[in-house]
DNA sequence: TAGATTGTTAATCGATTAACAATC
DNA sequence: TAGATTGTTAATCGATTAACAATC
C-alpha cells in the first residue's frame, strides 16, 4: 500500500478496478498493460496509469501489471480482506431480492441477520427472519458493520437512527429517503441508492439525446 | 428552458433537484431560497444558484425561487413531461422487486411488459409475463423507450443486444455485467447499476475511515 | 427605501489527459 | 541491445466556491 490519502475520484473507481482484476485472475491472465485494460474498461490508459501509481506499485516498466499483485494490492486498499457483518432491514421488495442476490457472495461481506415484521419467523437465505423490534438490540450485541435499509420510506429515518445508535460503520440505503452522512454521524459511511433519481437520470439522458 | 448544453456535472444533479422541488410542492411551499435549499440538500447555496441559473430563470432577486416554476422548469429539461414506455427483462430477484417498486409510479415512466421464462403466463404488476423469446419482437413492435435488464449475468450481453436492435433509447442495467454506452450504440443511453461495485465502495469507505 | 437574495464573475481547487524520460 | 510500457510531470480542462453588483 502506497498512499492512503487517495483523491476521492480515484477511490471511487477502485471497486471497478478490483472487479476487473478479479475477472482477469479468474481467466488466468498473468499480466495486463494499461493499454489493454483501457480498452476493456472504456477509460484512458493514462488515467489507469495515474490511478494505479497512486494506489501502489504493481507495475513493471516494459511489462505491464502483474494481475495477481494488482488484485491483492487493490483488495487491501479497498478493504476486501476484512469481514463486514451485514444485516438487512425490510424484506418487502428490494430487501428480499438483495438477500438472495449474488452481491452477498462477496467473500468479505457476510449476511448475519434479516429483519421484517411480516416475514418474521420464516426462513430466507439460510437465516430466520427477526421482527423489526429486535433490530437495534441485535445490531448492538452482534457487532454489525453494515446495515442495509430496505424498509418503507416512512420508516427510513427511524431505522437509520437505530442503526447509528447500534454503532454500525456503514449504511446502504435503498429506502428512497436521503440519509446522507451529514445526517447520520461523522464516522458512519452512507451510500444512498435512490432508484427514483437514477431512473429519472436515464430519462434525462434519453431526453437530451443519449450520450453527449 | 435556457441552456440545453448543460455541463454534465449539473445535469447529473437535476433528478435530485427535481425530487426536492416535487416534495416542496407537495408540502405547499411556495418559495424557497438557495440558503434554505442548501441546508435541506446538503450542498452549498453557491452551487445551487450556479446550477439553477444555468438551467433556467426561476429565481427572483430578493425573494428566492418560486417552487412551482422550479418544478416545471426542471421537469422540462429532465424530460419528465414525455412518456417512456418501459419493459423489464428477467424477474428472478431484482427484476421482480423493481416491477412492484414505487419507482414505477413515476408519472413519466410506464411499465408496459415483463419478460421471464420461469414466470411466463403469470400475472405481476397488472401485466401478464411473457417468455424471453418474445422480447426483441415485442420491443420492436411496441416502441419501447427503456429496457430494464435484470436477467442473469450470462444473458446480459445477448439481451442488451436484442434491446439495441429493437431500437430502445435507454437501458437500465442491473445484470452485473458492464453494458456501457460505448458497447451499445451511440444513441442509446445506458445506466449500469453494479450492486457489487457499490457495496464494495461502501466497504472501502468504511475501511478508510468513513467520510473524509 | 432597506433588506434580502439572485445571477454572474473571478478565483480556487481538483481531475483528466498528454507527453516523455526512466527502466525493465 | 531494442522494444515496450510504466511512473511522473506539466498542461489542460472542468467543477466548485467565494464575492459582490444587480435588482426585486
Amino acid at each position: 500500500m502506497k498512499n492512503t490519502n487517495l483523491p476521492s475520484s480515484v477511490r471511487r473507481r477502485l471497486p471497478r478496478y478490483y472487479r476487473f482484476a478479479r475477472e482477469l485472475l479468474g481467466a488466468d491472465v498473468l499480466r495486463i498493460s494499461s493499454g489493454e485494460l483501457s480498452s476493456m474498461m472504456g477509460i484512458t490508459a493514462s488515467q489507469i496509469r495515474q490511478d494505479l501509481s497512486l494506489v501502489g506499485e504493481f507495475g513493471l516498466q516494459g511489462y505491464g501489471y502483474n494481475v495477481k499483485d494488482l488484485y491483492s494490492g487493490i483488495g487491501e486498499i479497498v478493504g476486501a480482506n476484512r469481514n463486514y457483518n451485514t444485516v438487512i432491514a425490510g424484506l418487502t421488495g428490494i430487501g428480499l431480492a438483495l438477500a438472495k442476490h449474488p452481491v452477498f457472495d462477496l467473500r468479505c461481506v457476510t449476511l448475519r441477520a434479516l429483519f421484517d415484521d411480516a416475514l418474521a419467523g420464516t426462513e430466507t437465505a439460510d437465516l430466520t427472519v427477526l421482527p423489526m423490534s429486535y433490530f437495534e438490540r441485535w445490531c448492538t450485541e452482534n457487532e454489525t458493520d453494515i446495515a442495509v435499509l430496505a424498509v418503507p420510506r416512512e420508516m427510513a429515518v427511524e431505522t437509520a437512527g437505530a442503526a447509528v445508535r447500534a454503532g454500525v460503520s456503514g449504511i446502504w440505503n435503498f429506502t428512497g429517503e436521503d440519509i446522507r452522512a451529514d445526517r447520520a454521524k461523522n464516522d458512519v459511511a452512507v451510500v444512498d441508492i435512490n432508484l427514483h433519481d437514477c431512473l429519472m437520470g436515464l430519462c434525462c439522458e434519453i431526453h437530451n439525446g443519449g450520450r453527449q
